[in-house]
DNA sequence: TTGAAAGCGCTAACAA
DNA sequence: TTGTTAGCGCTTTCAA
């Protein structure tokens, strides 16, 4: 900048005008200034700037998900993207993997970095470590899962219902031996899918029977053979609650392995890619993940513009998509 | 830092050299100004410190995807992030989409927030904007595509070669008639796609039958009703070649749709999720994005370790994976 | 409308 | 081992 100011004979106050687009700058010393700058290819140090500036932003939020390479994550990023552009706002983006501690490291990374705000899909249970940032003017939002020991904005999906409507679906359809399985049970939203498979049995006079019940299920391979394990009881489950996309697929993969894909019902959690392409094509409850990262994104900006009504959850509906293996009778 | 400072009794300089862990500072001092830095909750300001230092890194690169919400972006993203966590370097990620004029616009954003390196999956075909940032030291790796007018490290995958396999592979099934599907024939990996596909059908004794042969496909459903015109014609072809993800969904449709997906044969270019448990399982041309981005990360952390052998072109390898789709014979 | 001087939070260079 | 001073690139404040 010192350069442009010399080469066009002005004084570095001016630069600076013209470079932020300040009004008050004439005609003549503005075309001046934008040609001495495009012949030393300058470029405008943000972070110089943000230095001394007394608003502060950087422009920059970050953005906390639990696994990049995961569709559902990956969708969220791009709906909080998409709002972000519409501002001119960068956004840094980092995985969590399950890993609390990681979490808490990643926030730090961020906020050492100066981002406005945080989009935090969480995995540890206790964020109060954020208390002291937010109290300093850094807006976080959650999504996914709700925040534990801080006051903040968060976009979840109800899972209980959405569990209770798939349960209830496959109740419509004859079955009273329904397999659960899913997630690891220290993740809120996988208690929440349990509590309404629960539900759903107890409203229809049935209770749950642990022996059609597995828990802490991480990987499709996991899930695979969880299904085959269930499925090979002496009275097996006739239909199956998969509680995650990537359980649903490996449940898929079990029953494909039985052929049995076409006589025990299924109804997974969670959007699978091509799942309307499958034989029987997949009965889901799909989220919306980029709505979801949309939503947080417009909460955290408008957070940033100044909004301080009280901190609140904001539910996202989810969808019912019929396709065929959640339509398999019984009996 | 300042209130650290004041607070512990000791300079700045003594705060600034046990946040950075310099060496020389008393075991008594170094807790005292820790427990200050706790008590306030300090949290060091890397953009400062970064302004200051003669290094000038700021232990950030930037991204640039065609589109985050794509599994095949998401996962050279995660690949990246693999490597840029082991050294505590953070991502700023954004999508293309196509626009060369955004590809400007996301690099010019990140460079203004002083990125170390850039990794580019590039939408334009002139990238000498970059010239004057490479003089002043900012790292660019070219994944997917070559740079143009710019002297770069580029990951590539040897389309032409994978695109002959695939259509090779279509002809030992006894295929004469293979329908081609392409991306928008701007894209450099289109463009040596359809290389590839014309070279098998030469080395074959065949020529490129113009009617059988479609190019700027840009979504799903734009190859579904372009699948399904090719299928309705006189002659139509026995097998398709198709030449990227996307498409390849889109013909999966439009076989269903004609209920032809047990006659008319497949290979498609990229990996499908869950193309294992179609019917038949779809045969691809794998490309390993994951490992893409790990290498373009490498390139990119060693040029910042002070490489400077001369820039060249990395190509990673893709994996045949024979399914069924591609195996359907002919006649 | 333009510019000079001070200072954002931090580290380099040097001195004690 | 510790501290002092200057200055990174920029914007603020205030004066011309």
């Amino acid at each position: 900048m010192k350069d442009v100011a010399a080469l066009s004979g002005v004084s570095l106050k001016t630069v600076s005008r013209v470079v932020n687009r300040e009004p008050g700058v004439s005609a003549e010393l503005m075309s001046k200034v934008q040609r001495a700058a495009d012949q030393l290819d300058y470029r405008h140090n943000l972070a110089a700037s943000n230095l001394r500036r007394t608003d502060r932003k950087t422009a920059t939020i970050g953005l906390l998900l639990e696994d990049l390479g995961n569709p559902f994550s990956a969708a969220v990023l791009r709906g909080v993207e998409e709002v972000a552009r519409a501002r001119d706002v960068e956004v840094l983006a980092g995985s969590v993997d399950a890993d609390p501690r990681r979490e808490r490291e990643l926030a730090g990374a961020f906020i050492a970095r100066r981002v406005d705000g945080l989009v935090v899909m969480p995995s540890g249970n206790d964020h109060s470590y954020l208390l002291n940032d937010v109290r300093a003017g850094v807006q976080v939002v959650f999504v996914d899962r709700p925040p534990v020991h801080l006051e903040a904005d968060a976009v979840l999906v109800d899972n209980t219902a959405g569990a209770r409507d798939a349960v209830t679906h496959l109740l419509s359809f004859g079955h009273r031996r329904i397999g659960f399985l899913g997630d690891r049970i220290t993740l809120p939203t996988a208690v929440d899918r349990f509590a309404g498979y629960r539900r759903a049995l107890e409203a229809a006079g049935l209770s749950v029977d642990p022996d059609l019940v597995v828990h802490d299920l991480s990987t499709d391979d996991a899930s695979r053979e969880a299904a085959l394990a269930l499925l090979a009881q002496a009275d097996p489950p006739t239909a199956l609650f998969t509680a995650q996309n990537l359980i649903t697929v490996g449940a898929v993969r079990a029953l494909r392995q039985l052929d049995r894909h076409h006589q025990v019902a299924m109804v997974g959690f969670d959007e699978v890619p091509l799942a309307d392409l499958l034989e029987p094509a997949i009965t889901v409850i799909a989220q919306h993940p980029s709505a979801i990262g949309q939503l947080a994104a417009e909460l955290l900006f408008s957070r940033l513009d100044g909004d301080t009504s009280p901190r609140r959850r904001h539910l996202v509906p989810y969808t019912v998509i019929v396709r065929g293996s959640g339509e398999i009778r019984h009996g």
